[in-house]
RNA sequence: GGGUCAUUAGCUCAGGUGGCAGAGCACCUGACUUUUAAUCAGGGAGCCGGAGGUUCGAGUCCUCCAUGACCCA
């Protein structure tokens, strides 16, 4: 509160309440006061609670004054809680401080539980402490925050106010350690890898560039954990997973966010087959465990996630939803020709089959694949860590897993051959020479670990924001992550 | 990056075709000792996102800028 003269009337008002209470003797920030019961643990447990001394604890929500007494809501992580206070119930101090008090404040409150001649059931308060004074007026008790600036960029405000946004980062807590518990009884090591490193790898995407000053030298945010996490299978752990934020230098929309949360893990001996196997039982027991059920609702359509999970490849995907049979096209211009029928608008005169089935995918099927699906066999141009096909090596072992439309994984059996790797990266380095600022970064490193021997390898990546989307039914990406990436005002 | 819409009191929102800035909640004063969107009476609260322009006169029309939401790339 740096110029009186700036506050609006409210915050004036507040400011002289504060002198108002140390003149009673009262301290406005208060200290420790440890609850004997939360909130919602009171009216779960009335029956054996009714006329107990109990102390609780909580923020002002709403305050019914009624002359010489009053009721009020007080709020906690578990929900509300009606209070009553009368003139003649409390010492004449504790009644003045009453007074003092305004929505936003937290009080701590000692108090016998009782029901309300309305059933309401209640805390009669025999003690009252100011915890906290709140200097600035609360959001609208009816409307409650709306403006979606003030929502994210405050985002405390929105949690005070809009019960349903709490419930839906409380799920989010839930869906993540669920999935950890699941891995780590299934013999996975959560490890951590670097978020700075000298190579941006693992994935197709722009990255964020900072400066070490120590060591002088640009680093990268990473976009992936891919290949630090392969170079730990090489090192002999056989069951690896992380879970962490990936930065990519991209366009906001309500699908991304430039950082978001990711989990990868990594299985020895294992392949693709088995990563759809863990993806669908995983998804399927972390909707069951955290909501109860496999039958989500996501804006106003039923997904069913019982596994098994339908499986197509990619072309015959195309083929169903466009009529085309990638089995049969013979050359890129044969396959660019097409594209440019179908009117998909990024098709370039280098690109090939592989890329063209991938952009006619993303165009013409992606959307249509609202239940689970497994998309499996992606050509190999786009997928440059991926296993090829022994008997079509133009295609990889690697699938995407989509629900409602949107990509929720990417998977492969890993490509552990370093002299196949290596020619990988040199492909992706010439298409990086043409322009394609998000073509993979050469890896020497990498390669080096993959000469010393990989053992084949199912890998498996899930968005997590993406994930926690469905499972709380939130249109935005911006509605589960609790500070999104936002321009600063002015 | 392009398009559409939004920005008015602390919050949620009204303000035809340009003519004195509005409501509900919140706030303040008074009444009220079982209310619950408490009620009743009275009151205060505004850089109308910012900067230019048109006009006798702009919250309203025009241009640019800022921030956000949505759609498209």
């Amino acid at each position: 509160m740096d110029n009186v003269n700036e506050l609006n009337e409210i915050q004036k008002i507040r400011l002289k309440k504060l002198d108002e209470l140390k003149a009673l003797g009262v301290a406005p920030f208060g200290k420790k006061f440890p609850p004997s019961h939360s909130l919602q643990q009171i009216k779960d447990n009335f029956d054996e609670l009714e006329n107990q001394r109990v102390k609780v604890a909580g923020r002002i929500m709403a305050i019914r004054g009624h002359g010489k007494a009053a009721f009020f809501d007080i709020q906690d992580q578990t929900g509300r809680l009606q209070m009553y206070i009368r003139k003649d119930g409390v010492a004449e101090e504790t009644f003045k401080l009453y007074k003092l008090l305004d929505i936003g404040d937290i009080v701590g409150i000692e108090g016998d539980v009782f029901k309300s001649k309305k059933g309401e059931i209640s805390v009669a308060v025999s003690n009252l402490t100011l915890l906290a004074k709140s200097l600035r007026p609360l959001p609208e008790k009816w409307h409650g925050l709306k403006d979606t600036d003030i929502r994210y960029r405050q985002r405390y405000l929105d949690l005070i106010t809009n019960p349903e946004v709490k419930q839906t980062f409380l799920i989010r807590s839930k869906i993540i350690s669920t999935m950890r518990r699941y891995l780590d009884e299934r013999g996975f090591v959560e490890v951590e890898t670097p978020v700075l490193s000298p190579i941006a790898g693992g994935a197709a995407a722009r990255p964020f560039i900072t400066h070490h000053n120590a060591l002088d030298m640009e680093l990268y945010l990473r976009i992936a954990t891919e290949l630090y996490l392969k170079r730990l299978i090489v090192g002999g752990f056989e069951k690896v997973y992380e879970i962490g934020k990936d930065f990519r230098n991209e366009g906001i929309s309500i699908k991304h966010n430039p950082e978001f949360t990711m989990i990868e893990l990594y299985q020895a001996y294992a392949d693709y087959e088995d990563m759809m196997k863990l993806m669908e039982d995983m998804v399927a027991h972390i909707a069951k465990e955290v909501l109860g059920t496999t039958k989500v609702n996501y804006q106003g359509v039923e997904i069913d996630l019982t596994p098994p999970w339908k499986r197509m490849t990619m072309v015959e995907a195309v083929k169903q939803y466009t009529d085309i049979d990638f089995n049969l096209i013979e050359s890129d211009e044969e396959a660019r020709e097409i594209a440019r029928k179908l009117h998909i608008e990024d098709v370039e005169d280098q690109d090939t089959k592989g890329k063209i089935l991938n952009l006619i995918f993303e165009e013409k099927v992606e959307e249509h694949l609202v239940q689970p699906t497994f998309i499996y066999n992606y050509p190999i141009e786009i997928s440059p860590l991926a296993k090829k096909i022994e008997d079509n090596p133009n295609f990889t072992y690697r699938f995407e897993a989509f629900i409602t439309g949107r990509e929720m994984a990417n998977a492969f059996s890993e490509l552990n051959d370093p002299i196949d790797q290596r020619e990988r990266f040199l492909q992706q380095l010439k298409e990086r020479e043409a322009g394609n600022e998000e073509a993979h970064a050469f890896d020497e490193d990498f390669i080096t670990a993959l000469e010393y021997g990989m053992p084949p390898t199912g890998g498996l990546g899930i968005g997590i924001d993406r994930l926690v989307m469905l499972l709380t039914d939130s249109y935005s990406i911006r509605d589960v992550i609790l500070f999104p990436t936002m321009r600063p005002k002015q």
